[in-house]
DNA sequence: CCGGAACGTTGTCCCGCCGCAAACTGAGGG
DNA sequence: CCCTCAGTTTGCGGCGGGACAACGTTCCGG
C-alpha cells in the first residue's frame, strides 16, 4: 500500500497544530478504506473498535427507533471525524453511519484515542470543538421542529445541506450527494409526499430544480426567506 | 465562609476517581451560590467567565430565537456541570441558564478548565461522558419531535421530567419544580391550549393530577403506554 | 379587603398536513 | 428489449391541532 500523504490531514481541524512527524506517526497507524454509496460502515450497536475521520464524500449518521423505520439524519461533510464513540468511553456505537455518496475514510482502533488525546497537543481541544457545534446543530434542529411550520422545515433542511456540501453552478448550489424526498421528510419530519409537493411547487415558481435523487437551489435568497429567516 | 464539604464533591462522575486532597484543592478554588428560582444564571451570548456545577435544584438551558420568545429548554439535574463553554473552546455562552426551582451551584473561573482536564484523572473523561449522554437525548427529542403525534410526545416529556426529578409518592412520581403548561408546551412544540387540554384529560382518567405550576404523575405506567413505548 | 396580573381552562372555527390510493417515469438487470 | 422496482407525482378526504377569544382561578401587592 502506498503512503498516505501528510497533506492530508495538515489542514484539518484536530490535527492543524501538529507538527509533520506527528501527522505521520498518526497517518501510520491509520487505515484508509474507500466505501461505496449506500455503505454501512457500522451499525447502531456494533462493538466500537475503530473511530473514522471522514477524507471525502458524505456520511449520513442515523438512528431508527425501534419500532419502525423512523431515522433522523444528521449529515457529517468531509473532514470531520465521526464514530468517535471512544470519547464517550462508550464501547458500542450509538448510530448507524451509512455512506451517502461514495466516500473515502481513515480509521483508527479505538484503544488509540486516549493515546492521541495526551500525546497531540489540540487534539482534544479541537475535537471539543467539533462536538460543540454538532450540538449546535442538533439544537437549531430542534428548534426549527418545534417551532417552524413544514415548508419552512423543510426549506431550512435544503440550505443547510446546500451550505454543507453543495458545488456552487453560477448561482445556484447543487447539493453534492444523491438524496431522495423520502430522506428529506425524515429529516424533517413530515412525509414524502409533502415534500414531493413542496418541490413541485418550488420548481414551478424556479427556486429550486429536482431530478431523481438530486436536488439544486437555483435561487437560494428566496428559499431562504421561505425558511423563515432564523 | 465555611469551608466547603469534601463529601459534596465525592460522588458526582467528573470527580469520582479523584483523591480527597485533590477534591480539597478544587473545592478551595470554587465560589458557592444560591440562585432563587427564575433567577438567570447566565444569559446567552455573555462572556463565558465560569463554569458551574449544580449541586442542587435544577437548570433550565433554554436557547432564545431572534424572531420571538421560542426556546428549547433542556433540563440539568444536580449533579452535573454546565455552561461549560470553555470545554468548547467558546468564549461565550451558546444559551441562557435559569433556575427552574431554587439551586445552590459551585462554579469556576473558566480559565481553570484547562488545569482540571489535565491535572485530574477521570475528570475530561466523565465529562465527555455527560456530554455523550446529553447528545442522545438531543437525539432522542429530536425522533419524538419528527415522528411523534403531540399526545405522545408530552406524554413523553413528563415521563421524561418525572424520572429526571420526580420525587416518589407511593406509586406517583411528583415533578420536582414549578413548570408551567407553557413551558411543556414549549419543549414539545405545541401550544400551552393544547397542553392544558391534554392535562385536563389525563387528569379525568386519573393518569396525572395537576395543580398551578406543578404536575404529579399519578400512573406513570399508562402514561408511558401513552408515550408510544419507545 | 380589593384590584390586577399571571396562570389556567374551555369552546369554536378553520386550515395545513397526513393517510391512502393510483398512476407515471426513469434506471438497471436479465 | 422488456420487465421490474424504486422513486416520484398528484388528487382527495379527513382531522388534528393551531389561532382566537372569553371566562375562571390563584396569587400578590397595596
Amino acid at each position: 500500500m502506498a503512503k498516505l500523504d501528510e497533506s492530508l490531514l495538515a489542514g484539518l481541524p484536530p490535527f492543524s497544530r501538529l507538527s509533520r512527524p506527528q501527522i505521520r506517526e498518526i497517518l501510520d497507524l491509520a487505515m484508509p478504506r474507500r466505501f461505496e454509496e449506500g455503505t454501512t460502515v457500522f451499525h447502531d450497536g456494533d462493538p466500537a473498535e475503530r473511530f473514522f475521520l471522514l477524507l471525502d464524500g458524505i456520511i449520513r449518521v442515523v438512528r431508527t427507533t425501534p419500532d419502525g423505520a423512523q431515522v433522523i439524519p444528521l449529515h457529517i461533510p468531509a473532514g470531520q471525524l465521526f464514530g468517535i464513540a471512544p470519547a464517550f468511553g462508550r464501547d458500542t456505537y450509538p448510530a448507524t453511519a451509512v455512506a451517502a455518496a461514495e466516500i473515502v475514510a481513515l480509521s483508527w482502533p479505538s484503544h488509540c484515542w486516549g493515546g492521541f488525546v495526551s500525546r497531540y497537543d489540540g487534539f482534544a481541544t479541537e475535537t471539543w470543538k467539533t462536538i460543540g457545534e454538532r450540538m449546535g446543530e442538533l439544537h437549531a434542529r430542534i428548534a426549527d421542529l418545534a417551532t417552524k411550520a413544514v415548508e419552512q422545515r423543510v426549506a431550512s433542511a435544503l440550505l443547510h445541506l446546500a451550505n454543507q456540501s453543495g458545488t456552487r453552478v453560477g448561482n445556484a448550489i447543487e447539493i453534492g450527494f444523491p438524496i431522495t424526498r423520502a430522506e428529506v421528510a425524515e429529516m424533517t419530519g413530515t412525509t414524502l409526499h409533502t415534500v414531493s409537493r413542496l418541490l413541485s411547487a418550488w420548481e414551478k415558481d424556479g427556486i429550486v430544480s429536482s431530478a431523481r435523487k438530486q436536488i439544486t437551489v437555483t435561487e437560494p435568497h428566496r428559499l431562504f426567506l421561505l425558511s423563515g429567516a432564523s
